[in-house]
DNA sequence: ATCGCAGTCAAACATCCGTTTGAATCGGAC
DNA sequence: GTCCGATTCAAACGGATGTTTGACTGCGAT
């Protein structure tokens, strides 16, 4: 017998989905912390209060757990942020991205219960596992169309290129706190007012900067046409009155 | 004897030197693509067709050579890319925000012969050793101060807090280019077109989105100012001035 | 020639860790 | 009670990996 169990997905009784369920809590916050790589599988189970072979027996092996975490933490951050924020589709597009990055800080600094969800899924990003498919799919494409969408009503006139440019620098802005929230952290750790950056803060600040920057890309294309559109009346004006006067 | 060897950190001969180089140069690279953990010794040595005990000879161990390796990459990174991206500091500020982005980005997405120190200054940041410290006094805490100062010059009207945020802002949108390369990089793998964000591209971008971002900050800040100035005209101009700023 | 020493090498050691095993335990069905 | 399947458990297995050892090599100084 090569797989230790038969593994028919065993059937969820009480007690089973317990402890399956407190792997996945203990996995979650392990594999967060440490890695895939260097979360062990006896620490783990310490944590959740089970054997050792408890993961071989719910899960296959230490992969498939990661797995199933990471899926849990996803569906979690789907059903718990909507990228809307809970905002109507036809609300004006500022408040349309004020909404969405709060939900989206909020996805990763919000102290709620299961801390760890962000940073399980940050960690798939710069060292992505088989899971990286199902997150990129089902995660960051449609949350990256529907902020572009948002983009692309705030300046109507810039580029495609330009506008999903610009999705990604809101994005990436947000994302700074979570990816450097510890040099942040030390960086303003001998302040006496210690690290000034909570939620709302950032969301207005993350939100009110990204709102000129794009009123301003706006305003900077549509000067440039103007002058141009200009020229080209310029041009056809004096073509007229040539024709005018002949 | 506990240490393995005296370690009085081997004379620099010729060939002593040549192979402890490779052995940072290979180290470099299996670091930066597997990370601390899962990088192996036999593998770097293998790497830099050295005997895995050259590790153990030439450092003392693992987190030494990492700590070294990181070392090397730091100091290579300063010398290389300076923050002012060698523009003299009484230029304008605009022209010094784009030298700042430039050699920030090229710093990390340079297709240069040792491509690995960003990836590993980056791990760094996500998951710190004891070489976190010096990364961040000697490398993060200068820039960041450089990048205020500029700042501080585009909007002079804002407040420190507001500085501050804004110039986390410029590092996040061009940081959010290296953390989440792989993740761009299938997001656009169908496209005909590839992935469009190249280096030029990219300095221009994060330079226009923020320069727009701090002019349009400014503006609200002022045209705030100057209502507030005119309501409270008769009544307490020199004390609201003075309490503006800090 | 020979001694000392830095450097290299193959082999082994010790430990950690994911996984497996086979027995023990528990709870419900008959 | 007895049987059976699901679950838990302690123990061990096997492999990978960081580290150590002790011999060997080449070279410069004495």
């Amino acid at each position: 017998m090569t797989r230790t169990r038969s593994h028919p997905k065993p059937l969820e009784t009480e007690s089973s989905l317990d402890t399956r369920a407190r792997l996945i809590d203990a996995a979650g916050e392990e594999f967060a912390e440490h890695g895939f790589a260097k979360a062990t599988v006896r620490d783990i189970c310490a944590r959740a209060g089970a054997n050792i072979a408890a993961v071989n027996y719910h899960f296959r092996d230490k992969e498939t757990l990661y797995l199933e975490t990471l899926r849990h933490a996803h569906r979690y951050s789907i059903t718990h942020y909507p990228h809307d924020g809970g905002l109507h589709a036809d609300a004006p597009a500022s408040d349309r991205l004020r909404a969405f990055v709060r939900a989206f800080l909020a996805k990763m600094l919000d102290a709620k219960r299961p801390r760890w969800h962000g940073r399980l899924i940050s960690r798939e990003m710069t060292e992505p596992t088989p899971a990286f498919s199902l997150l990129l799919e089902e995660g960051v494409r449609p949350q990256f169309g529907a902020l572009c969408a948002i983009v692309r009503e705030l300046a109507p006139s810039i580029k495609d290129v330009q506008i999903e440019a610009g999705a990604a620098s809101v994005i990436g802005q947000a994302l700074h706190y979570h990816h450097c929230n510890l040099m942040m952290k030390r960086l303003y750790a001998e302040r006496k007012d210690g690290f000034p950056f909570d939620l709302e803060f950032l969301t207005d600040h993350i939100t009110e900067f990204s709102l000129s920057a794009f009123e301003g890309l706006e305003r900077k294309v549509r000067m440039n046409d103007a002058r141009q559109s200009h020229r080209r009346q310029n041009k056809q004006r004096v073509r007229e009155s040539k024709g005018r006067n002949r």
